[in-house]
RNA sequence: GGGCCUGUAGCUCAGCUCGGUUAGAGCGCUUCCCUGAUAAGGAAGAGGUCGAUGGUUCAAGUCCAUCCAGGCCCA
């Protein structure tokens, strides 16, 4: 059970002495050995790499390869004819320059793609541009100075719209120059912008369906609209303006004047409201008939409201008179804080009524609520809107607040209300209200005509469509977005503003509406010609023509539609879709639906709805099969980022200073898949150190070596994975594992997990796979041989495959690595970007391997723990280690030499039962004795603390014990049933942990003093070639002047000293050139070397 | 009020699908070691009521219930 691998044979050679080359005559040694590796014909294979990478300048100097190479289009090309991978770019609003969060959306839009085409698919990625909408108005509006419609018609809206065109234009130039950057590979060239003429005719054609369809109609409705803007939102808009903000809280009472129950004439329905300014517009109450209400009196007055809601509005002091439902409130008569029309002010039933806040006894204002409005029609009340569109109050109000803005009235009304008497309580509260999410303008609801989307109609196939996208995560699926698409209502589609696709809808005096779907159609009705006219407002307005039903002018409306709409049209209208036209037909059909979209997680109910009802609307189909949601960028403190706290990053200059790769990388693989991402310097900074140039120094060393070897690793004769040493093996297999977890990774849409997997891999190459194969590489004393040239292959394998790994994460590193040592050799193209993603080969997966390995790598772990303890330094050789395994640890025999070179001891002995450290201890292994014994785990447990050692003994020979325990029988346990472990005996270098034990012997003999000195030796002499500033490859002359151990030392390991060193002569007289002086134990060294080449 | 997410070391996060008794990693901190991968690497240490409570179980960071806190979305 004791060996030694062949390996640790030939790498611990030198330090066994002089014989092992006796054979050979010493200055031929010193001459020849080395130098033949040196020589290399050819000169350098691979472009020798600067180990301090600029990464800024490397990511430029690589743009401008890609740029010049053409590789972004031909990695589209070259799969051409393979199975579409279809991607859809959600248009960015170029309407502000973009941030970091941007640079986000595009790294994961980029991923993927990437990732798809080096797996063989097709995948065309056409960039788009959202042109219109409020935001490019908002920004002109800036820009000119405008604060109301008012000031843009008389600006002129010919020039308003151009100025919105101009604006679309210059962001989208910075647009341009973040995706360049980032290395989004995207076709800007061939990008489609929402206020083309061939999109806006899509957008026609398809609302002209909807109209035809009757899914597009118009309705008084109330929504959400902005006072300032002058037009209302969809849900969608007013979904982005929620924000804490301080409302007043009233209580007001609206005395009975009639009522079923002539007992309540007398008593005032208690009222509860947060908008005063709706009160003088009341039309009705609502109550829960199925709730308790009270008559309570109290402070001179006696007033209804729900039992529940007493205690929390009135408080103490009140006494109730009696308790009645909801139900006999029905129908009674109460006098309005306002008088106003007729015919109205009546308790009605409320399904909406809420008893957790208020009063129960709900305020209704018809033009100003949804719920009121649909009461108020069901009751036949009039809709009384003393409000005029730009938010104030007109002469239909009361005269004390006309002309005032309505949020302005609360205050006049409320002081109104406690003259009359009417206020019965009044503060502040603080919840959520919507504000324009554009100007900030808090947003009323209002009874209005718009037109409307009839989603409602399409609701079920919505949900069904649902069941069949992908969702990630996933519980967005049944959640956030599941809960909305339940919740469905119309689309509101219309809005009264300039910059947007017009709403195609003609109208006569009479009301006929014709929908028109192209210019074309559009020319045939008006007679001339129209189809080079821009299709915006104002030139579109002025096109009129005789009304089909009864030959009156017909106008256009004067609305555009929301922009949301354009977005989610772009499926079709990207390719100028257009049925009647016959344009973009092949194009659309090959490519909808997407297999895959992708933006922050606020566009469940933006980009991700509009695309899906627009999916289902016109072509009753999902738009997308997968759709991958993200968190946004937070700070390194974890706040939001924002410009008044000043902690917004531009992605620009942080591209500048730490690159494309490092800031990908970090937005790709730092936070777990769909949490917020912290970012700031240290997370960058550690990126590049960590990653990026832990794969850079692996990158670097395998140049530098090849290099000075000679080698070529496509050359060589491929030797077969499995004839390789077992630390080729080990890290091909982790290689293999990989490429394994990483497809499953991607494939999953999980690319934190699938980086995160490289990164553990290039940990793995470069602090255990290279750390361990050094001397292959390296060898100057002797020729390589084939073990060498496998180590080459193996070495470069791995970061050919890496490179590919990485390429859809960090494409600039990726590509620099594979330029230089895979481009255009072996048949390979000359961009990693164009190659084949690797595939899994699952025959070089060892997991015994791997796990041996790993126990491998804790027996190291041990015995630096007893070198460190004992202050034994791993420089000085020792005799032998003995290694305890767990129960059933199989494959370790492979990694004894492994073991051996690392721990720098001449054998590794696998211990038997006979060799004995100390106490054996053993602990039970519940996952194993669990479930067999149930209760009673408990009592062998204990049993097995107590043992004094000799039943662990026993099992650690392999025997089975019994133990004895409680009244039940005997428990047999074996050695597969618990973990063994060896009490550390004093002064011994023994260390133990997780069933592994290792002890080291500790006896230095005179022999082994002289070797360990030797090697401190050869450390002060490379030390001194570092200091002279020599290249690795550098050849020396060199003299040691010293005595005592040393010079002993030097004696004996002479030859083994100067050929490590790349000595052609070693004195020991003193020699000119650089000379480096130090102490070893005490005893003075000095070392003088030249350079002799 | 409803839905969803998150709560693990000073900080950032794994582990939770599938329960196993000594909860890991990185950063930071302290003390050492190493020195031709060196803007690295290694060893030891300090640092944890795994948000709280209750339950299921021989066994809970992990499963169940309730609650608390934070976030997002909606009312």
């Amino acid at each position: 059970m004791s060996g030694r691998s062949p390996r640790g044979d030939r790498q611990a050679r030198w330090y066994r002495g002089a014989r092992a080359s006796s054979s050979r005559d010493e200055d031929e040694a010193f001459r020849v050995s080395g130098g033949e590796r040196m020589a290399n014909d050819d000169g350098p294979r691979f472009r020798s790499v600067d180990p301090k990478v600029r990464f800024p300048e490397l990511e430029e100097r690589i743009l401008r390869f890609w740029d010049e190479a053409d590789v972004f289009h031909r990695s589209v090309a070259q799969r051409e004819g393979a199975p579409e991978w279809v991607f859809y770019d959600g248009p960015p609003t170029a309407n502000a320059k973009p941030h970091i969060g941007h640079a986000l959306t595009r790294a994961f839009k980029d991923v993927y793609p990437r990732y798809r085409t080096m797996t063989g698919h097709l995948v065309h990625r056409k960039a788009g541009w959202d042109c219109h909408g409020l935001p490019v108005e908002i920004e002109v509006e800036r820009e000119i100075g405008s604060t109301s419609k008012r000031d843009i018609e008389a600006f002129g809206i010919a020039e308003f719209i151009e100025r919105c065109r101009a604006s679309v234009r210059r962001y989208v130039r910075d647009w341009e120059e973040l995706t360049r950057r980032i290395g989004f590979w995207i076709d800007m060239d061939d990008a489609y912008w929402t206020m083309d003429p061939t999109y806006v005719e899509s957008v026609w054609w398809s609302l002209k369906r909807l109209h035809e369809r009757g899914l597009l109609v118009e309705a008084d409705k109330v929504t959400a609209y902005c006072p300032r803007c002058g037009t209302a939102l969809s849900d969608a808009e007013v979904a982005l303006g929620y924000a804490t903000t301080e409302d007043p809280s009233v209580h007001v009472r609206f005395p009975i004047a009639e009522a079923a129950d002539p007992e309540l004439v007398g008593a005032s329905l208690l009222v509860w409201t947060t908008t005063p300014w709706t009160l003088p517009s009341n039309a009705g109450v609502a109550v829960d008939p199925e709730a308790s209400y009270v008559v309570a009196e109290g402070e001179g007055m006696r007033l209804v409201l729900a039992e529940s809601r007493l205690d929390a509005t009135l408080g103490d002091g009140w006494t109730v008179l009696r308790t009645i439902d909801g139900s006999a409130l029905l129908g009674a008569r109460y006098e309005p804080p306002y008088p106003n029309v007729d015919g109205a002010h009546r308790v009605v039933a409320g399904s909406f009524v809420a008893l957790d806040e208020g009063t129960g006894t709900v305020h209704m204002a018809p033009a100003f609520g949804p719920e009121d409005l649909e009461v108020g029609l069901a009751q036949g009340w009039p809709v009384f809107k003393p409000v005029g569109d730009d938010g104030r109050f007109t002469d239909l109000a009361p005269e004390f607040v006309r002309g005032l803005f309505v949020k302005d009235a609360d205050a006049p009304i409320e002081e109104d209300l406690r003259a009359r008497g009417l206020l019965v309580r009044s503060g502040r509260i603080e919840h959520t209200y919507p504000f324009c999410w554009r100007c900030g303008t808090p947003l009323l609801y209002y009874a209005r005509t718009s037109w409307y989307v009839r989603t409602t109609a399409v609701k079920e196939r919505l949900l069904a469509v649902n069941e069949e996208v992908a969702w990630y995560p996933d519980h967005i699926k049944h959640g956030r977005y599941g809960n909305w698409l339940e919740n469905n209502v119309d689309w509101a589609l219309s809005r009264e503003r300039y910059w947007g696709t017009p709403l195609p809808i003609w109208r006569c005096d009479e009301g006929h509406a014709t929908a028109v779907g192209s210019l074309h159609e559009l020319g045939e009705r008006a007679g001339r010609d129209v189809t080079g006219l821009d299709p915006h407002r104002p030139t579109i307005d002025e096109v009129v023509f005789d009304c089909p039903d009864c030959g009156g002018e017909a106008h256009r409306v004067p609305e555009v539609i929301d922009t949301w709409y354009d977005s989610g049209a772009m499926p079709f209208a990207q390719w100028g879709y257009h049925p009647e036209l016959g344009r973009g037909q092949d194009e659309f059909e090959r490519r909808f639906p997407a297999d895959f979209v992708s933006e922050a997680i606020d566009q469940t109910r933006g980009w991700f709805y509009t695309l899906m009802a627009e999916g289902v609307l016109h072509f009753d189909s999902p738009a997308y099969r997968h759709v991958v949601c993200f968190e946004f960028i937070v700070d390194e403190d974890g706040r939001k980022m924002s410009k008044s706290v000043g902690n917004v990053i531009d992605p620009m200059p942080t591209m500048e200073r730490f690159g494309a790769d490092a800031l990908r990388w970090v937005l790709l693989t730092s936070s777990s898949p769909w949490a917020s991402r912290r970012l700031g310097d240290s997370v960058l900074e550690e990126a590049v150190r960590r990653f990026l140039l832990t794969l850079w120094h692996v990158y670097s060393f395998f140049v530098l070596y090849a290099n000075a070897d000679g080698v070529d690793p496509d050359a060589a004769e491929r030797t077969s994975p499995a004839s390789r040493s077992v630390l080729d093996r080990w890290i091909l297999s982790r290689l293999a594992g990989t490429v394994r977890d990483v497809r499953e990774g991607m494939d999953a849409y999980d690319v934190t997990g699938a980086g995160r997997r490289i990164q553990t891999f290039v940990d793995d190459l470069s602090n255990w796979y290279i750390r361990r194969s050094r001397r292959r590489f390296w060898n100057p004393g002797g020729a390589g041989g084939e073990d060498s040239a496998a180590a080459f292959e193996t070495l470069h394998e791995c970061l050919v495959t890496t490179a590919m790994l990485l390429a859809p994460f960090t494409p600039f590193v990726a590509e620099e690595v594979w330029s230089n040592i895979a481009a255009d050799r072996a048949g390979r193209p000359d961009s990693v970007h164009l190659a084949d993603f690797p595939e899994v080969h699952e025959s070089v997966i060892d997991p015994g391997l791997d796990e041996a390995m790993m126990l491998a790598r804790r027996v190291v772990e041990l015995g630096r723990r007893i070198r460190t303890e004992t202050r034994v330094r791993t420089r000085q050789p020792l005799t032998r280690a003995v290694v305890h395994l767990p129960v059933g640890a199989q494959d370790f025999e492979q990694l004894l030499g492994v073991v051996a070179e690392e721990l720098n001891v001449k054998r590794v002995d696998l211990a038997g039962s006979a060799e004995s450290f100390g106490r054996w201890r053993a602990k039970p292994d519940f996952q194993v004795l669990g479930p067999r014994l149930g209760a009673r785990v408990r009592a062998a447990a204990s049993a097995l603390a107590q043992d004094d050692g000799s039943l662990a003994a026993r099992l650690a020979t392999g025997d089975q014990v019994e133990i004895s325990v409680d009244d039940g029988p005997p428990i047999v346990i074996g050695p597969g049933d618990v973990t063994l472990s060896q009490d550390v005996r004093a002064g011994y270098g023994v260390a133990t942990e997780g069933g592994v034990t290792v002890a080291l012997e500790l006896d230095v003999t005179r022999e082994l003093r002289r070797e360990g000195v030797a090697r401190e030796l050869v450390r002060m002499i490379q030390d001194a070639r570092k200091e002279a500033g020599l290249e690795v490859t550098d050849r020396i002359d060199l003299a040691v002047e010293t005595s005592g151990e040393p010079a002993e030392a030097l004696a004996a390991h002479r030859q083994e000293i100067a050929e490590e060193t790349l000595a052609s002569e070693l004195r020991t007289e003193r020699i000119d050139g650089f000379r480096q002086a130090s102490e070893l134990d005490g005893v003075p060294v000095v070392v003088m070397l030249k350079r002799t080449t």
